[in-house]
DNA sequence: CGAGGTTTTCGCCTGATAGTCAGAAACCCC
DNA sequence: GGGGTTTCTGACTATCAGGCGAAAACCTCG
């Protein structure tokens, strides 16, 4: 704890890897900076922490002039980047924030906003992308052991619609059957008792489910090493 | 980005959950703010982010202060609270970081700084009890899944101790014979080939084994929606 | 209205692994 | 050498993920 009367202190800013599966690849949003430093690159949306705001909230204040609040069906906080030559005008700190858009939603975006696939990124400004990458690597363990799901998916969907999400989002196969399986075991998933009309080439309709919780709730994180019973 | 010239800054400051298993319980480091506010309190170690430092250089100065930092051997960074009225002087905002000290050591410590069993801490300066919960939470999540481990045992050991310091970290029983056979399988242990003598009371020679790899590293993050053939 | 094609669903099998237990092995002390 | 203690090993069981194939349900076209 400081005791002394010398407080240094740096601009702190909040940073937003808005994550949407979109056409069946996970995309990032991204804005083009106009001005130098990286002046043409692409950044990732935020601003400066002001006045009595908490991160959370200077994010998400950063983000409405985005896109609408409402869209944005998860976040949470990342980390911390304190490099002091991540911006050559001076040092920064800066706080990275994961939000996540269901695929279902298209909203509109500014003029020099953007989605780009995580896999094949432009180049960026900063250090956001690798900040990027540290976005990804957390929705994707998060994905296994969690419902993040729910953030990423419409309100209802059939398993064919969600696997495709889970397979542009994990950027590697599974299988539909298992993914049914397992998050219903787990009480993630339930039916909603609905089917989806088949598509124009016909198929037996698809019973449609929905996320049982729309928050962020561990599962259960880890089968090793559990507690006696039952925890 | 902040492109006006207002750059407000806030002062920020680096706080360590440094833990150590003692005595068959895990212990947090605290010492006892001798100054207002909260003043008797205990607190955790930390200070102000200065000058061209990282955070993790910062909390790592701030740390030697206490303790010797060879003795620490895993520090990774945990969150930041940014809440206004976190510290009743005004506004900081200070990132906490997840020390770990191997269980066969025991540091020297000033005065005033002492270990304090997680399950039962003392009143808390600031939001520290929680983010000694947090440490807490992130430490028994990463022992499943990763060889974390490293950091709270001893150089060699026999399973029976790695079990003791499991089941204290944990906070729950586990089978020794369980935690072997896991953990050989995933390559996070080695034998060393050597065996440790039996108590005074007799009973066989306990193998001693060692952690195949010191640094963090993420064995099989989890076992669920794998990629369909070893990745 | 039936045949062929398409998509989804369901059931079964397999393999891997965690949890548990009991017995054998190795050592001490008396 | 016997009793006690601790560790090690192997075997058994239960659970669950991964995969496959058949059945179900629907479409379109002739």
């Amino acid at each position: 704890m400081w005791s002394s009367p010398e407080r240094p202190a740096y601009p702190h800013q909040a940073l937003a890897v808005v994550l949407q599966v979109r056409a069946r690849r996970l995309h990032a949003m991204l804005w083009r900076r106009p001005n130098e430093p990286f002046a043409g690159a692409w950044a990732l949306p935020g601003g400066p922490l002001l006045g009595e705001e908490t991160l959370g909230a200077s994010v998400a204040r950063q983000l409405a002039s985005k896109v609408e609040l409402g869209h944005l069906a998860h976040l949470e906080q990342l980390e911390t980047r304190s490099d002091p030559g991540r911006d050559p005008r001076g040092r920064t700190v800066a706080t990275a924030y994961l939000g996540l858009i269901p695929s279902h939603l298209d909203p509109e975006l500014p003029e020099d906003t953007g989605w780009h696939p995580v896999e094949d990124l432009p180049a960026t400004a900063f250090d956001h992308g690798s900040l990027v990458g540290s976005a990804v690597g957390r929705l994707r363990a998060k994905l296994s052991y969690t419902n993040v799901g729910f953030a990423l998916a419409p309100p209802t969907f059939s398993i064919a619609e969600l696997r495709e999400i889970y397979v542009a989002a994990l950027g590697y196969d599974v299988a539909a059957t298992n993914l049914q399986r397992v998050l219903l075991r787990r009480g993630v998933l339930e039916p909603t008792g609905e089917t989806a009309p088949p598509g124009r080439a016909g198929g037996r309709p698809a019973a449609l489910y929905r996320f049982v919780q729309a928050g962020l709730e561990v599962t259960d994180p880890f089968a090793v090493f559990r507690p006696p019973c039952g925890r």
